[in-house]
DNA sequence: CTCTGTGCAAACACTTTGCAGCTAA
DNA sequence: TTAGCTGCAAAGTGTTTGCACAGAG
């Protein structure tokens, strides 16, 4: 079957270029992880893609999907989404947005904020520091959960 | 030796009242803790509290510490600093600013962000959502690391 | 006196590290 | 071929839980 180039394949093959372009070799694996927190709409842990690449690649560890995580992030091919305790969740959108999370059931839930965006942080903290990311964390409770 | 009363004195009073009328006993170990959070500038994690509140109560336990901590936050009177893996950090200044977190050596800096403090949140995440608490996490380098 | 809070220890969840064998280039 | 990556195992870090005793009310 011959089927028409879909989003993923030109986001794998633009992730090849990324790995290759920086020295770092293209596994099976990492492909595995990249694809799945880009496809996942849940914002994943790294357990939640280790379960997830695990169906396709049963012999891949745990261990190589925190790496793999890390490799990416560092990449700047993901981001990771701040909070208070508990598991590290991970975004491949790089596109402006910001999160709210459900403080129940932990759900992450994507929101566009422009006005946030546009905002400038007080110019004391952009003369004496190098800010590297502003984000904005929003703690809440979901209408599912409500 | 009798002294005027200080600020501290004052909060500690204030924290036993607080207590008292959410129904929890005002133990040694509670008091030190509170008053540990909130005399630190350095937005203590649980280990950082447990090492100072040591100093005065050899005998006291980190699993103490935490429960305390967590004890004070539900209680309203200390926050959790949102944060990218590693330990929890908390903050007694319940008064309205936000954190910068330095990537390189951890350390936590308060900045006033009026603006962030005024601005709403988007329409449609005010209508499906309970927002509880809304903060920045801004990540930098700060001019001792630079 | 009574019942909550404490200290201890073990369990738990998540992440990191060392190393031998494998594999992409 | 060979440097870098993976899988396994172990250890590290931070948090939570069960239980008997101690101490606040």
């Amino acid at each position: 079957m011959k089927a028409k180039k879909t989003d993923s394949d030109s986001s794998v093959a633009w992730f090849k270029t990324k790995c290759r372009k920086a020295g770092l070799r293209v596994t099976p694996q990492r492909v595995a992880v990249y694809q799945q927190v880009l496809g996942s709409k849940e914002h994943p842990s790294a357990s939640m893609v280790f379960e997830q690449v695990r169906k396709r690649f049963p012999d891949v560890s745990l261990d190589t999907v925190n790496r793999t995580l890390a490799t990416i992030t560092e990449l700047g091919l993901a981001r990771v989404i701040p909070g208070c305790g508990g598991a590290k969740r991970f975004d491949a959108d790089l596109t402006s947005h910001q999160h709210l999370r459900c403080v129940k059931c932990g759900k992450i839930i994507d929101f566009e904020f422009p006005a946030f965006d546009n905002m400038k942080l007080p110019r004391e903290v952009r003369e004496d520091f190098t800010v590297l990311t502003k984000t904005v964390y929003v703690q809440g409770i979901c209408n599912k959960c409500r």
